[in-house]
DNA sequence: CAATTAACTTTACGCGCGTAAAATTTATAT
DNA sequence: ATATAAATTTTACGCGCGTAAAGTTAATTG
């Protein structure tokens, strides 16, 4: 492209020869205009370097094509994946994603919807908080906005709702603890942020019962997103005071997992599956940390491209038009072995 | 406030009995109005619900309060951690951030910056890729937006840079682990996606040869963004072929200190100071994930909350009109003592 | 108190583009 | 080739707000 500096539109129009009017709607959508056209305008655009002003665009258009995506803590490795998964697949459907975290704070997440608002977004991609979250406040947004849920669901709110299936993940767990060695006792939060939670514990229940174990849960105290400390402090008193019934512990989520872990070593109790190691510790969601610790974790891992891609598209077929009736749609997840468990 | 919908500025502008133009002073910067006019204008403001439109508020003006926040890779936590803290820099004095990823990718990057262009920021923070950087990109982007750069140093561009001092960091934790105990060897990556590597094996150069011991570098081959895997395997080669010398190990970052551990645990390598222990290992960065690594691990942070405020206040001062030479401040680390090393 | 200054109101125009309507050209089908 | 439909051009207006200029009101000073 030449230097040449394009102020507008109407000066766009008329290097390219064509029409003001017919550039806006190749703006809006390249393939609303023959494909003549089409390639007239993209080899102009070669040439002259020229964006619309997105300001002047979204000014007036009643629909954008921005698309906002909200997580409750982008600093978990867990949401910034799925966050960049989303990103990418909204840019490759031509939206323009904008990327925004409550950083664990209801308050703060309100206050994104209210940005989000503002910026009147074709659809939302929104992970809320969970328990923590202004209900009212969300309903609200997505009532004026087409908001799809993920991750963790909140009433039927939304266009719908796409996220794991934490009856399987934890079902399929502990069936193969119980498989491998002594059945295992469940470590979680006794005030989860996340509702997906309480699934888990509802699942190890109904799982320990149908295999005929007694169940043992162990709920440590711990308020908001500091996991691993919680885990690692609720394990220590759990270990001294010999909280757990059998050598085996599953973990309500990876980060907790990883607390315990971490624990354990402060402990001097060696984890793993081998002869010389007194505990296994399981975990779950498939944390990109996972891999990584010592010893590296069993865990049963978020399909984290699946659910991506079921939430952009229902997201996006929503936004172009299509009516359907709110529903949930809960992928299964694939148990990754390790040395933990 | 009451249902009341003001539609525009003007309707706000009967209701509140402010005249419109006063009232785009207020929403531009509310402390340029009297403080008489002020109360009225945000006492309107409760009982009315009106927010002005930012696309029309957005296309005018010679300067938005957008700030653009640009980091190589948010799913890496220390990145996600820096993002979040200059972003709620960014809300506390007024300005609007929007948060970009380069997700480790170059041409990416660019992208980011192009999409940054048409925001008409007032500003940017960005911390570039650094090896892998298109330098011309980057430049030319400089001229046209006050760009402070963060991090990671890419020439004299931009209004200034703001990062960690990475000579004082390895100085500083060879330091202690000479004192401590057997001389480190350097554990690194051969072809770093950043600039800072390459000071922290100088700075390790140095620092030997300033105690008179001999050094000994171990480069790993590995390319991208997946340090601990490089590490990881790196790490499994180096112990394998006693590529150490000493039984003391810094490694450039904590990622590769995190992968070089698993590697560790992988052959069975016990890692700390305590006489059982076969090897020490330390890494550098702070990272967030250090503290839960087993044994937990010793690192010389960053000054997370210093680097933040000085790079967020640099920009501001020159976004309101504070011209001053380019300038490079570099902090310094604090080191953690942990137990693996 | 008048004189000065700062803040506000009134008036008016423009930004860059969306978009509607009518006229015209081009493609597609018969 | 002609009829029909689809795409494009021309013309024109409006969106919500920034902003400049001139006049008016309110605060500040001596």
């Amino acid at each position: 492209m030449t230097g040449n500096k394009i102020r507008n539109m109407e000066e766009f129009a008329r290097v390219s020869g064509i029409s003001r009017p017919t550039l806006s709607k190749y703006f809006n959508d390249p393939s609303s205009v023959r494909t003549n056209t089409r390639t007239r305008i993209e080899a102009a655009l070669e040439l002259h370097d020229y964006r619309p002003n997105i300001y002047a665009m979204n000014q007036n258009r009643k629909l954008t094509k921005n698309v906002g995506v909200v997580v409750p803590l982008l600093s978990d490795p867990y949401f910034a994946e799925i966050a960049r998964n989303l990103e990418q697949r909204c840019i490759a459907a031509g939206y323009r994603p904008t990327l925004f975290s409550s950083h664990g704070d209801p308050a703060f997440e309100v206050e994104v919807l209210e940005t989000l608002r503002s910026l009147k977004p074709a659809g939302v991609l929104l992970a809320p908080l969970g328990r923590a979250s202004d209900r009212k406040a969300l309903e609200r947004f997505c009532e004026d906005v087409p908001t799809l849920i993920f991750d963790s669901s909140v009433d039927e709110i939304g266009l719908a709702f796409v996220g794991s299936d934490n009856f399987q993940f934890t079902a399929h767990i502990t069936d193969y603890l119980c498989r491998t060695g002594e059945p295992p006792c469940f470590f979680e939060m006794k005030t989860p942020a996340n509702p997906n939670a309480h699934r888990r514990r509802q699942s190890y229940l109904n799982a320990m019962k149908e295999f005929g174990h007694t169940p043992d849960v162990i709920s440590v105290e711990g308020e908001g997103w500091g996991f691993e400390e919680i885990g690692r402090l609720g394990g220590h008193e759990a270990l001294q005071q010999g909280y757990f019934s059998t050598n085996t512990i599953l973990c309500s989520n990876d980060r907790l997992a990883i607390g315990l872990l971490t624990a354990c070593y402060e402990k001097n109790i060696r984890v793993g599956r081998g002869d010389d190691c007194a505990i296994r510790v399981a975990g779950q969601d498939g944390h990109p940390h996972s891999r990584y610790t010592c010893p590296p974790l069993t865990t049963i891992s978020h399909n984290y491209d699946a659910v991506s891609q079921t939430a952009a598209e229902a997201l996006f077929t929503a936004i172009e038009g299509q009516v359907s009736p709110w529903k949930s749609t809960r992928l299964e997840g694939k148990l990754i072995l390790r040395d933990s468990a």
